[in-house]
DNA sequence: GCGATGTATAGTTAATCTCTATCGCAGACA
DNA sequence: TGTCTGCGATAGAGATTAACTATACATCGC
């Protein structure tokens, strides 16, 4: 019994006659013939009366071809499921984004994408790399907004653009007077750190090698935010460095910060798209890409591949 | 995209792996690997990310998963009425009977029919001979009960009983005093009459020849049934023929009539089962037959061929 | 009976399905 | 870093099935 075997029931028992059902079907007589026979031996019933007359239904034979018109509605469905599947942009997108990157890119990019493609929604996770890199992998999340070097097997990155970090001191800091600030010196100042997992954590601390070994000054703050250790700052409590997206946009609007660039060569961090080799919705990453390229995020610059 | 592909779709969703799906579906992995792949280009979407870790579905492919699982159940569920309407004695009979002998064999026949064939309800319709042929021809009706000769294309016959005329008189009446009657006498009397379009007021007619041609004594009774004029007969408004089902269980029963048997060659007419030569349940026909020679018709012999 | 109509069958060709064998890739491990 | 292993993809051969054309067969109407 073959999908082909139930359209050629359903046309025959429409047209009642060989003939023009199988031309309905574009075979030919025989074909159509062989086809209702061999379904009846399957099942081991008749389902039509031939005569020279006419054909006519069986009383089990209408049934089973109100059924088969039953299986050949869902088996389209297939097909129309297929047709409106088809585009990357239609169904949601899971999008993971390290919590270092969320809060100053997703408010622009979201209107972004929801524009570019709006019967895709975002499904939105924010957590570690390491957390973001499990999920991808497993499938839970199709794209992740990370930071490079991100190396998984089975996985691509493709880079978007990177980021300057900037030193951020309470307004007033010995340091204001200076227009950049020399990697070294962060070791000399109270230097508050996000906890460990974040990628931005280890990322200044490559910036600064001397705040990493022994008893310096930095304090890490565990479960703290960009956001937290910014406020902790305002009231003095030390300095930090930011990267520009989260660092930037303040001034004119904190009086309690000052943001100062590096001195040459600016550290920077380079922020790139993963996904699965296999993820086949390139269309949607294409998009994402685009929308984090269109989105102002303060001092970064695309990376042209 | 056939039922086969859907089934390999399937157990590949379940097994995610090609090898686990492919055994499960008894073929090999290749063959698993090419249907998917077949799929896959035909509705021109990914529906598994294959990787050497594992196989993931897409959500595409997902919700063309769930659709193909309802096609295969529609599917079975032909099998499941093929194998339910194999039985030619479950499912309705639609069964026709001619006038003059529905009244007097229904109520034994469809008591035996019944208990022989709980599940094959009867639906019964009585008209005359020319209307129950139509009708059998057209498929309205499965199986007909009529009296021969009856000769029609596509139409099968097959004689289950003979049945003998009697003559009905009021008590009293004249020729009460003779054993038999002969058939030629039946001119001399008010013969009252079925109306044209039943065959057994031929049948008469042809056993006394005499009656048909020019003004006899015969009333013809529009629109009347055997009934009727046994009631008549008995009122004294003439005498009649009938056949012995009819008129048989009476005596014993109606004082104010009597019933004697022709003279050899006793006339009688052949009762006859008839279907399409095409009618495919022919079990149920033999059910109709047995129930038939079970029912005590009075007088009547069955016809062994 | 004979022709017309309509379905079934025969025989052939073509497509398709399925197999075995093998490739190629990617992750795991030493 | 090289090798090993597991797994899916591919290639080519063989078998099955589906389709066609031609024709046989059955039935009904004339």
């Amino acid at each position: 019994m073959t999908l082909t075997d139930l359209r050629y029931l359903v046309a025959l028992a429409r047209e009642r006659h060989f003939g023009h059902a199988a031309e309905r079907c574009n075979v030919s007589q025989p074909t159509l013939s062989v086809a209702i026979k061999k379904l009846e031996d399957e099942l081991a019933v008749t389902l039509f009366e031939r005569s020279a007359a006419d054909v006519k239904i069986t009383d089990i034979g209408a049934r089973i071809v109100a059924q088969a018109e039953k299986v050949l509605l869902e088996a389209g469905q297939i097909k129309e499921l297929a047709t409106a599947g088809r585009d990357p942009l239609s169904g949601p997108l899971k999008l993971g984004v390290i919590y270092t990157i969320g809060p100053y890119l997703l408010p622009h990019l979201i209107p972004r994408v929801h524009e570019a493609a709006p019967s895709m929604p975002l499904l939105i996770q924010e957590n570690y790399t390491a957390r973001l890199a499990e999920s991808l992998k497993r499938g839970d999340l199709d794209v992740i907004v990370v930071a490079l070097p991100f190396e998984e097997p089975g996985i691509v990155t493709q880079a978007v653009y990177d980021e300057p970090f900037r030193v951020l001191m309470p307004a007033g800091h010995a340091w204001e007077k200076d227009e950049r600030i020399a990697a070294a010196r962060l070791a000399e100042a109270p230097l508050l750190l996000l906890g460990a997992g974040n990628c931005f954590r280890d990322q200044v601390l490559e910036v600064c090698p001397m705040c990493r070994s022994g008893e310096g000054l930095q304090r890490t703050l565990e479960g703290s935010s960009l956001e937290t250790i910014r406020h902790m700052v305002a009231t003095g409590a030390g300095i930090t460095v930011l990267p520009s997206s989260a660092a930037d946009p303040l001034p004119g609007g904190n009086s309690l910060l000052t943001v100062r660039p590096f001195e040459a060569p600016e550290p920077f961090r380079r922020i790139a798209l993963a996904w699965r080799v296999t993820y086949p919705r390139s269309g949607a990453i294409d998009v994402i890409r685009s929308a984090i390229l269109g989105s102002p995020l303060q001092g970064v610059r695309p990376v042209t591949r």
